[in-house]
DNA sequence: GTGAAAGCGCTAACAA
DNA sequence: TTGTTAGCGCTTTCAC
């Protein structure tokens, strides 16, 4: 014999197979002693379900796919983590969490397709995400997509207001005097780069601080490019006196960058992160950074996701959650 | 019209489904001007096929499972990105990666049935994952076990010999000069703990060290253990003067204590870590680490994997890969 | 309380 | 080259 089936249990407990799936499904009225020595054999068989049997005949697959834009280029490896932990907590053991990324998702998203998946989280980080989600929203898949606010589509979407957190991060830099201070930005091609730089451009303006075009960076999210990046603003002639990274990884490369310049962190340079991922916390000196609450945004994702799963017509929701500055020991006001 | 099903296009088409099927498989002989048409039908009705019926005759799920001891406790974020990376990118998407915690997944293992799971890829950290793979070979689902070394089962095993990558990191410490070497050791059911820990005694042994007591320490392998047990460390009256910690998380934590208490790295307590996590390298100053190399683990785990899936009868293989010492600025000869 | 039978969507053996 | 048919393992309706 291969694998048990409900036939092998129904041949041997001598009933008839739809018997052994009632049991299984512990359903309507059946003898409580058939059940119980049904369930016996079962379990004596090692009986586990066939589930694409069942999801055929039941038309739900127990699969929630998370898809990030991209699972390899640009999302750092806390955000990664906790944002599978987040989701595998909420969802909990009775579905299936498959994770994909959209970028090497080529083949025509073949297996997009509501019978595969009865839900779909994306974690979206670019523009061109729309069109893998237009796909999921075609094929009337319950979705919720997260961290990147979607303008062109009728979508839950659960997001961070950066553009808040930024502001109020730069802000506080600028009341403590600083006027120099270098931008190293994220992968251009990701909304959090784009949504990250309003905020700097926001305070910029309403205090009428000088934008100095060598002092906006393009950094790729990854720590090698922060400190590549923060090596060249330190070559120019006029320095800054901070550096703000698009994400605590990238602030640690640079921090890397200006203390092998002979210079101190905070002292001469501030440093401003961003994610409020734990590391940073442990940095010393501790880098100032903007949290987002990722797991408030994951849980209140898979809430919604399965409000739509359970209730097809739910209304499409929109939440921000708010982004706020943290305040630690690499920022010192300007001399 | 709900989802498209070859049914739905052998009506458009006025063919059979068999016909549809064929098609769309681009099996044997049939007329290319029909398949043609059946292609284009089925590509603008949108239609994708169903998993669960498609595994359902073919036996064939298209899913593999990555099961981690667990995904919230231990599991530091840079080897959960790595891991996941890594076999995603040797997998290809053709199947599903199923990414589960074997701690919180319960209920009896329900769903491990090799109708579920062409393949299992188990990320084991503790001996107790041994019931869980048991189940899984029992159930004849080809199965790796990555990471831990599986003695009492015969499986397919792909670790990295981690007693070397120690020793010979404590050796390099002991050359120094260093006596007083304080260990912060991991979560104490994992393996690597143990390993680890064999690690450094071998090599205490071989150069006739005396073990401190007071001078091995339990962490967690989380950020704040590590900073925490080095404050302990710090506290004795003979201080160490190195800390080796069993993971880079660790290593931060304490490297965030003793600058606390007013010490200098490595001037005055030297640090060493493990994993070779790429934040590592970006420390000021960067840390001494023990490298052990998880793509190739992983790599050479889906490989092996692929092999059963397609020829049962390949012999059980195990593999280890070296670690090794790596050598940065976190470490100085005894004063 | 239980069995018979149909059917979920697909593939493949067998006919034609 | 194509259609008919059976069947993968399961759930569920309808009888009894």
């Amino acid at each position: 014999m291969n694998v048990t089936t409900i036939k092998d249990i129904a041949k041997i407990a001598g009933v008839s197979h739809s018997t052994v799936s009632r049991a299984l499904n512990n359903s309507s009225a059946l003898n409580e002693e058939t059940k119980k020595r049904i369930l016996e054999i079962a379990r004596d068989l090692n009986y586990t379900p066939n589930t694409s049997a069942r999801s055929l005949v039941l038309s739900k697959s127990y699969n929630i796919g998370v898809f990030f834009s991209s699972i390899y280029d640009g999302t750092s490896s806390s955000f990664f983590h906790n944002v599978i932990k987040s989701i595998s907590e909420k969802v909990g053991s009775n579905y299936n969490i498959i994770v994909k990324s959209i970028d090497t998702y080529i083949e025509s998203y073949n297996s997009i397709n509501p019978k595969n998946f009865d839900g779909i989280i994306v974690v979206s980080q670019k523009k061109e995400d729309d069109s893998f989600i237009k796909k999921v929203i075609e094929k009337m898949i319950p979705v919720v997509v997260l961290n990147r606010e979607v303008k062109d589509l009728e979508v839950n979407n659960i997001v961070s207001n950066e553009i808040i957190g930024v502001y109020e991060g730069i802000k506080h830099l600028i009341n403590l005097g600083h006027k120099d201070i270098a931008i190293i930005e994220g992968k251009e091609d990701f909304e959090s780069t784009k949504v990250r730089r309003k905020g700097y451009l926001k305070a910029f303006s309403e205090f009428k601080i000088d934008i100095m075009n060598e002092f906006i960076v393009k950094g790729d999210y990854g720590l090698e490019s922060g400190y590549l990046r923060a090596k060249d603003l330190l070559k120019l002639e006029h320095k800054p006196s901070v550096i703000f990274a698009f994400n605590d990884d990238m602030a640690l490369g640079a921090m890397k960058a200006i203390l092998e310049a002979g210079l101190r962190v905070p002292e001469d340079i501030s440093i401003l992160g961003f994610d409020g991922s734990v590391f940073s916390h442990y940095l010393t000196p501790s880098i100032s950074t903007i949290k987002r609450p990722i797991e408030e945004i994951c849980y209140y994702g898979v809430k919604i996701l399965f409000n739509i799963m359970k209730n097809k017509n739910v209304e499409i929701e929109k939440k921000s959650f708010k982004t706020f500055f943290i305040e630690r020991d690499s920022i010192l006001p300007k001399k």
